[in-house]
RNA sequence: GGGCCGCUAGCUCAAUUGGCAGAGCAACUGACUCUUAAUCAGUGGGUUGGGGGUUCGAUUCCCUCGCGGCUCACCA
């Protein structure tokens, strides 16, 4: 604990106080019979009898001698009336003088209604159940400040309410999606969170090591060449809920630890997996919000299926006047791509520059929009079209103008995928520290046969944004990875 | 990493051209037995993010460091 200020030290004496005429500040065991929303709903049909509630103190209102204060616990508040002729001259005392905003209490009393008809508790015993040493934030404006709220979430929890809501919907979504999988015969594993070859992504990965192997080891960017290998075991459907680490650049989309569900279905192409999107994404919606209508920075989204079918090439055309595939070599792409008014940095591969192409289309894709057959240059994990080998059977999905997955009828050739990983080796040597390491066991995985499937992956973190209307991907994590505070950071002149 | 913006009392925010650093809530003292943003009277509370500079004088201008937000870049 620092130096207490004003208000701490007030209440740390208040503490030792109690302490010291025997009222334990903090005792183990609360009494609680009833939750504050069961009494406000049920009250004209409870009839004469005590109940226990338990919750935190909001602002008492203080008349003399009777004191209206709230009791918020997590089912909602109640109103407390606390008056001399019910709680004593002791009891009222007690509130007055020993209790604070932000004290967690119980309160026994019988259920009553107020002249105004609100329901109220009459409180004939209160019993303080944790002393708060810190008082909460200004009790109407809430808690504004960004970083405050990122960093003490639980400050932000306990007086924005909206925060607990979108919290709250997160869990809904994501236990929705495990059911709907479990539903139709997905089995959910988990894998290696540290690795000793990631792979599975175009990213920069975070590097630890294992002290008494003494090896370095990498936490995974993508659970993908793990779930595939279960694929290979003959587990025909899988998925797995976890966390990715990318050590790159954060913004309103990017973490650098994000949630991601990946899932993996033998005997499936990425035109089933469209359909299973549309109709998860769907349930989901409606489980947590109950429609498949929401509102994400200030558009309306429509959820319901079908969604919009798109080739990548059309979507670009169509927003930037590019058309890539007429411009098969770099050059003339670069010229194009510029000649849209759109930045193409000099050295760009004709990857990067359909890459920000897209980046340009991405933002106008409001309805639900599944983007399809990607370039194979754009795609190193994903199978060829048979009718058109420059293309893939691959589809991104967007909403709201953000992607929220990326899907594809996966590579199960070992020749070919030992090519890639050649090509990305070379890359690597080139200089391209974003590229897959060559992972041998994978592709000798691949080798006793993995049967056609179909992959999907959705960002969990952006899906809850667009279904709980967050505008960053920090309102829908508890605790955003943060710069340490340094407390004492020295004279910053001496420093370098 | 670049650009822009921000950091003032526990919280939310003010402060004129560079001229005594303020308000509401919270806190403290008192009054009030149906309030609900209770009301009324009074009181205390500040290293203006840290350090340095210019100046008679800096919340304000300059430099620097820290932290954050947005954005660009990188990247799914």
């Amino acid at each position: 604990m620092q130096q207490p200020n004003e208000q701490q030290a007030l209440r740390l004496a208040k503490r030792e106080r109690l302490q010291a005429t025997g009222t334990e500040p903090y005792p183990s065991r609360a009494n609680r019979t009833h939750l504050a929303r069961d009494v406000v709903e049920r009250l004209d049909e409870m009839g004469d009898q005590h109940v226990v509630l338990a919750g935190r103190l909001g602002v008492p209102r203080d008349m003399g001698k009777t004191v209206f204060v709230d009791l918020i616990d997590g089912s909602g508040k109640i109103q407390l009336l606390c008056r001399l002729n019910t709680l004593g001259a002791e009891g009222l005392a007690f509130l007055k003088s020993d209790l604070d905003i932000g004290d967690i209490v119980e309160a026994t009393g019988m259920p009553m209604r107020t002249r105004t008809g609100e329901a109220s508790l009459d409180v004939s015993q209160l019993r303080l159940l944790a002393k708060a040493l810190n008082p909460p934030p200004d009790k109407w404006h809430g808690l504004q400040d960004v970083e405050t709220r990122y960093r003490q979430r639980y400050v932000d929890l306990l007086v924005n309410p909206g925060v607990r809501d979108v919290f709250l919907r997160r869990a809904k979504i994501v236990s929705a999606m495990r059911r709907y999988l479990d539903n139709r015969g997905f089995v959910e594993v988990e894998t290696p969170v540290l690795q000793p070859i990631y792979g599975g992504g175009a990213a920069q990965a975070f590097t630890t090591h294992h002290g008494a192997l003494d090896q370095t080891l990498y936490l995974r960017i993508a659970t993908e060449l793990y779930l595939k290998r279960l694929l290979v075991g003959g587990i025909e459907r899988v998925y797995e809920i976890g966390k990715d680490f990318r050590n790159e650049g954060t913004s309103t989309k990017h973490s650098p630890e994000f949630t991601q569900m990946e899932l993996y279905q033998s005997y499936a192409d990425y035109q089933d997996i469209m359909a299973l999107v549309e109709d998860m994404v769907c349930t989901l919606a409606q489980e947590a919000n109950g429609s498949t209508r929401t509102t994400f920075r200030g558009h309306d989204i429509d959820l319901t299926s079908p969604w919009s079918r798109q080739p990548l090439r059309e979507a670009i055309k169509q927003v930037t006047g590019v058309d890539y595939a007429l411009h098969p070599d770099t050059t003339s792409l670069a010229a194009a791509v510029r000649a849209a008014g759109i930045e193409a940095r000099p050295g760009a591969t004709r990857a990067q520059l359909i890459d920000e192409l897209l980046d340009n289309t991405e933002p106008t894709l409001i309805q639900p929009t599944f983007l399809t057959d990607y370039p194979v240059e754009l795609s190193p994990f994903a199978k060829r079209k048979p009718t058109d080998p420059t293309l893939t059977e691959r589809f991104e999905v967007f909403i709201g103008g953000i992607e929220v997955g990326n899907a594809f009828t996966e590579l199960n050739d070992p020749v070919d995928q030992d090519q890639r990983f050649r090509e990305q080796a070379a890359d690597r040597e080139a200089g391209n520290t974003d590229t897959n390491p060559y992972d041998e066991d994978f592709v000798n995985a691949l080798m006793y046969g993995m049967p056609p499937t179909g992959g999907l992956g959705i960002g969990i973190d952006r899906l809850v944004m667009v279904l709980t209307d967050s505008p960053s991907i920090r309102d829908v994590i508890l605790f955003p990875q943060m710069r340490t505070r340094t407390t004492d950071s020295g004279p910053a002149n001496g420093s370098s």
